[in-house]
DNA sequence: TTAGGGTTAG
């Protein structure tokens, strides 16, 4: 049986009557939410965290506050990166008492939080208790759902949830939930099964878009399989989905990582000759091929070529040139690099900028050395602790 | 709400 005929017998087979629901059976105790691991950072940066923590419990209180997206992402990745799971949890939980848990989008963003976290039960939960929370629950909630299975790597829980919650909530899948099933083949490694997924959305009346494909593109290339990508290709095309910078992307990397550059470079020039700019990700691909094969010239170069095309370097950009031409012991130009990140907002590990500052003492350009400590003390965005090192 | 490499502090 083909792959869309395994995913549509598999879909299209209602979900058994149950007693205890699948959504109670999602329920799991808090208590098996990742537990905190043994504290490995010091103490001051676990009360930094609860101090983080506690102002932004504070700072809810304001409506306006709540709609500052950007600030509850950063704190949550913060906080889970240093495994603080209870503090997340206190602070998201911390969110129901305002009115704004009663809106969808702003419930949705929660549970698509601890999705990203890595709490699949804390996200099955705050999902559970919409109803009693006054909040509607769509598809949109259906779909962070979804999200927070790949997140958390439930792919079973996914299968089980897209095949039994849309009867039992009367919620119809649309083509964010196909494109997330997608993603949750791809990441479990199963791409025949993902590109599958195109026909059976197509029984069910819905077009497969951009996002469709680059997903399955992004997981083809990275598992090396050239032709099939090719055959999605024509496959994209026949569907009349205009490829974009982030079709070509995983390309340039699979054609990098297979030490074909030049054809990587002819492919920026067919972007172009369609009108697709490449962007950071493009040139990061050139460069750290490059650099792979210690052709300084042409890293350079495209790094040249990113001012004339205005875009900006990123961090990513630094971490790929800043090892190899310490490497090559340039250390004029790594301090060249080096006043660029210290200029900028990225952030590049000490390590490698510290490697800079050696290498410059080392090569009795100890003014050049200083420099880069002086601006790194001045920096607002990070505050670098570079030595000199001892006369 | 779904597609890229997320360590500031707020």
């Amino acid at each position: 049986m083909s792959s869309f005929g395994r995913l549509y017998k598999f879909f299209s087979t209602a979900a058994p009557a149950v007693s205890e629901t699948t959504i109670s059976a999602t329920k799991q105790a808090i208590a098996t939410t990742p537990k905190p691991n043994k504290p490995t950072k010091p103490t001051s940066q676990a009360a930094r965290l609860k101090q983080l923590a506690k102002n932004f419990k504070k700072s809810s209180k304001n409506p306006s506050f709540r709609l500052r997206i950007p600030y509850y992402e950063s704190t949550v990745y913060r906080l889970a990166a240093a495994k603080q799971f209870n503090l997340i949890q206190d602070i998201l939980e911390h969110q129901k008492q305002f009115d704004s848990i009663t809106d969808e989008r702003f419930t949705v963003r929660l549970i698509s939080l601890y999705g990203k976290a890595g709490m699949f039960d804390n996200a099955s939960k705050l999902f559970d208790e919409m109803p009693e929370l006054k909040c509607e629950r769509t598809v949109i909630s259906f779909n962070a759902l979804l999200a927070a299975c790949v997140n958390c790597k439930k792919f079973d829980k996914l299968e089980a949830l897209f095949r039994d919650l849309p009867g039992q909530l009367g919620i119809k899948p649309d083509r964010v939930s196909y494109n997330t099933l997608i993603k949750s083949y791809c990441v479990m490694g199963s791409v025949e099964l993902a590109v599958g997924v195109i026909e059976l959305m197509e029984s069910k009346g819905l077009a497969p878009d951009l996002i469709t494909f680059n997903t399955i593109f992004d997981a083809l290339y990275r598992n090396k399989k050239m032709d099939d990508a090719e055959k999605l290709w024509v496959l994209m095309e026949s569907k009349n989905v205009i490829a974009n910078v982030r079709s070509y992307n995983p390309k340039l990397r699979a054609l990098v990582a297979d030490e074909r550059i030049s054809e990587a470079v002819e492919l920026i020039e067919e972007m172009r000759a369609k009108g697709v700019m490449p962007d950071i990700y493009s040139f990061n691909a050139l460069i750290q091929g490059y650099c792979f094969e210690k052709n300084l010239e042409q890293a350079k170069r495209w790094y040249g070529e990113l001012a004339k095309c205005d875009v900006s370097p990123d961090r990513m950009t630094y971490e790929i040139m800043l090892p190899f031409v310490c490497d090559i012991a340039d250390f004029d130009y790594a301090f060249q690099l080096c006043k660029d990140v210290l200029n900028s907002k990225h952030r590049v590990s000490m390590s490698v900028i510290q490697r800079v500052v050696d290498g410059l003492a080392t090569d009795l350009k100890s003014e050049e050395a200083e420099v880069l400590v002086d601006l790194a003390d001045t920096n607002n965005y990070f505050h670098y602790k570079l030595k000199l090192p001892a006369e």
